[in-house]
DNA sequence: GCAGGTCCTTGACAGTGTCAAGTTGATCTG
DNA sequence: CAGATCAACTTGACACTGTCAAGGACCTGC
C-alpha cells in the first residue's frame, strides 16, 4: 500500500541524527547519503532536493511532537487545567530536548509549510492544544487557543525554558504561572 | 572616536539589502562583498567569517527594532495600556515587515547571541517592553513581562500577524484581545 | 628613506546542492 | 523465454559557498 521505500526512511533517520548531533549546519544531503550508505546523488530520487528532505523531517517531527503532547496530556490526570498544563509542559520539553527539530518545524525557511505531508501533521498538533483549551474558552473566535499557543511557543522560542539563559534576568518565572494569568476568570 | 570603517558599514548595508531581497539564502559573504565592490575575501577583515557578519546585522537590527518599539509607544498617547498595546503592535509590524531580520535576530543559529555588540541592543529592546509592563505588574519576578513578551513573540513567530496564513483557521483574532486577557484584573 | 602595520587582493582548497548521463536490476510484455 | 520498460542508483561534472595563506598597495611614524 503506502510502503515507504527503505532508503527514504534511512535518509530521514540519518538526517534526524545529523541534526541532533551537529545542528542545522551538519544536516546536508551528502552527509545523510553517506550515513545511509548510498551515493551523494541518491537522495534526489526520494526528495525534491534539500528542502524536500528538510520538509520530510519536519513532517516526521510534527508526528512525534503530537504524540509528545498527547502523552503529556494523558499523564496529567483528568482535571482540564492540569491537562492543558501538561500539554504546555510537553511543548516546552520537546522544544528544549529537540531544539534542532523544533527549529526545523517552525522557523527553518527551507521547509515547505504547505507540503501535503507536513500541513496535516502540524494541524493535528494544533488540534490537540485547541481541544484542551476548549473548557476555558469564552469567545468563539479561538482567541484563547491562539493566546495559549502564542505564549507557550514564544516562551520556548525565546529560550525561557532552556538552562542556558541569554536573557537579561536571573531566574525566569515558571510557565505555569503565566498560563494561570490567561486562564484566570 | 569609534569611527566604524566605511567598508564594514557598506557590508552590513549590503547584507541587509540581500536579506530583504532574497531571504536568508541570498545573504552570503561573497554577494555582500560583490555589492560593496570589494573582493570576495575582504569581509574576513571586518567580521569573523559569515557568523560575524550575521551577528553584526542582527545587532544593527536590534537597534532599529528598539527604535521601532519606542516610536510605536510614544505615538500611542499617555495611557499605559495604550502604550503597551503600541509596543506590541510595533513588535508585530517589525516582524512582518522585516521578516528576514526578525529571523536573524531571534532564531538564526549562526548568530552569536553573547556578542558584546548584540547582547546590549537586545537587552535594551527588552527593557522597553519591561518598562511598559510595569504599571500592570503585580508580581516582582517579572512574570507579566515574560508572559507579554512570550505571547507577542509567539504570535509573530507563528505568523498570526502576516497576511499569508499557513494556519488551520480562517481569521486569527486580534492580538489586542489576547493582551487584554493577560492584563485583566 | 624606510620599517611596520592595516587593508585588501589573488589564488587555492574542501565542501555543498544540483543536474545530465549511464548502469543495474527487477518486472512486465509479446 | 527473450526483449522492452522503468525505477533506483551511481558517476561525473558544474557553479557556488566559506575559509585560509600569501602577497601587494598604501599610509604612518621615525
Amino acid at each position: 500500500m503506502d510502503e515507504t521505500p527503505p532508503l527514504r526512511e534511512s535518509l530521514i533517520q540519518a538526517g534526524i541524527a545529523l541534526l541532533a548531533e551537529g545542528g542545522t549546519a551538519a544536516l546536508t544531503l551528502r552527509q545523510a547519503a553517506l550515513r545511509a550508505g548510498v551515493s551523494h546523488a541518491a537522495p534526489a530520487h526520494h526528495f525534491n532536493g534539500l528542502p524536500g528532505l528538510l520538509t520530510a523531517i519536519a513532517a516526521r517531527a510534527f508526528d512525534t511532537f503530537a504524540q509528545t503532547l498527547q502523552t503529556a496530556r494523558d499523564g496529567a490526570g483528568d482535571d482540564p487545567r492540569a491537562r492543558l498544563q501538561g500539554i504546555c509542559q510537553g511543548y516546552l520539553t520537546f522544544a528544549a530536548t529537540h531544539a534542532g527539530l523544533f527549529h526545523l518545524m517552525f522557523t527553518a525557511p527551507e521547509v515547505d509549510r504547505h507540503d501535503p505531508a507536513l500541513a496535516p501533521a502540524a494541524a493535528h498538533s494544533y488540534q490537540i492544544l485547541q481541544e484542551a483549551c476548549r473548557p476555558f474558552s469564552s469567545h468563539p473566535d479561538g482567541r484563547l487557543e491562539v493566546a495559549v499557543w502564542s505564549m507557550v511557543h514564544g516562551f520556548a522560542a525565546l529560550g525561557f525554558s532552556t538552562p542556558t539563559p541569554p536573557r537579561p534576568m536571573t531566574e525566569p518565572p515558571k510557565f505555569a504561572d503565566l498560563l494561570d494569568k490567561l486562564l484566570a476568570r
